[in-house]
DNA sequence: CAGACGTGGTC
DNA sequence: TGACCAAGTCT
């Protein structure tokens, strides 16, 4: 391990610190093996989108068993990809990355691109996705920042108590700033940062007797202030369109095929919101009216036959 | 740039 | 019990 650590970054370093750590406590989570695939590390990246570890972990496994390529995916129907993704959350990203290996079929021959330029034109991959993909699949250097790796950069840096709600150009070249300069030392030590996030400084109750940069920490020298207010606006979910979205996919999903609306009546009673979040799964994608009556997944069987 | 977008666990 | 939180992306 010394060699990948490499010469630039010292015993003693931000990154160095954190990333011996890394090596000692991470968790043994099965996208981390050393034979994984690129396209099996981009499903991770997706699937952890705002969805936990735990939940996260059968999921992918069972993903990548139908789907061990793009060309696979690709080769079903998005609606298999839905019912696939079960109850993950946030549904849309299991359309996305059907199109996204769509698209990596098509404009790199099934292969996962390596460069950030392509990676951050496939659907469903935005900024930190792209990173985390160039540099754990591919081992470049770029910062992967997170909502961990700016909570951890805040605290230990800045000495502020969490990190803005989004990332910022200012937030990638910070991270950046901590990297060792070899590519795949700068990997590693994006992964150990994002780990310390997530298991030591957490959002609630860190565990600053366990963190390897404590001595250091400019948010524990300052006695770590609480937050001045609310960080960010609560999530609500009860009677929300979401959750109507939610309910009518739940149905959808069980369903083989096409679904009378009858049906889907049932799952809520207020007809102008339920119309409302039909209408919206079918503006995002994710099912697709048969004929005048009924609906389904999107794909979900044959085209509807069309007149003339 | 604020808001939409699922789901389930924790304190 | 309800608010908060979990490896974001898109519009």
């Amino acid at each position: 391990m010394r060699d990948i650590i490499g010469d630039a970054m010292t015993e003693t370093s931000f990154a160095g610190r954190v990333s011996r750590w890394y090596e000692q406590h991470a968790r043994d989570l099965p996208w981390r093996r050393p034979e994984v695939s690129p396209w099996a590390i981009l499903v991770s990246e997706v699937m952890l989108q705002q969805t936990p570890v735990v939940r996260v972990v059968p999921a992918w496994q069972a993903w990548l068993e139908r789907w061990p390529t793009p060309a696979a995916l690709a080769g079903s129907s998005p609606a298999e990809a839905i019912r696939m993704w079960g109850r993950l959350g946030y549904p849309r990203r299991a359309v996305r990355l059907h199109e996204c290996a769509t698209a990596i079929v098509e404009r790199h021959g099934g292969a996962v691109p390596d460069r950030l330029e392509h990676l951050l034109a496939l659907p469903g991959v935005g900024t930190y996705t792209a990173r985390a993909v160039a540099a754990f699949a591919y081992g470049q250097r770029h910062p992967v920042v997170d909502t961990n790796v700016r909570r951890v950069v805040c605290r230990a840096v800045a000495g502020e108590p969490d990190a803005g709600p989004t990332t910022r150009p200012a937030d990638l070249v910070a991270a950046e700033e901590l990297l060792p300069a070899e590519p795949a030392a700068a990997a590693l030590a994006s992964a150990a940062i994002m780990e310390l996030g997530a298991v030591v400084c957490t959002a609630r109750s860190p565990r600053c007797d366990a963190c390897p940069v404590e001595s250091t920490c400019a948010w524990r020298a300052s006695g770590r202030p609480a937050p001045a207010g609310p960080t960010r606006r609560p999530q609500r979910y009860a009677g929300t369109d979401r959750q109507v979205r939610g309910l009518l996919l739940g149905v959808l999903r069980e369903a083989t095929g096409p679904v009378p609306h009858q049906r889907l009546d049932q799952v809520w009673a207020d007809d102008v919101q339920r119309a409302r979040a039909l209408a919206g799964l079918v503006t995002d994608g994710l099912v697709e009216p048969v004929g005048e009556t009924s609906f389904r997944l999107i794909g979900d069987g044959p085209p509807a036959p069309v007149a003339g």
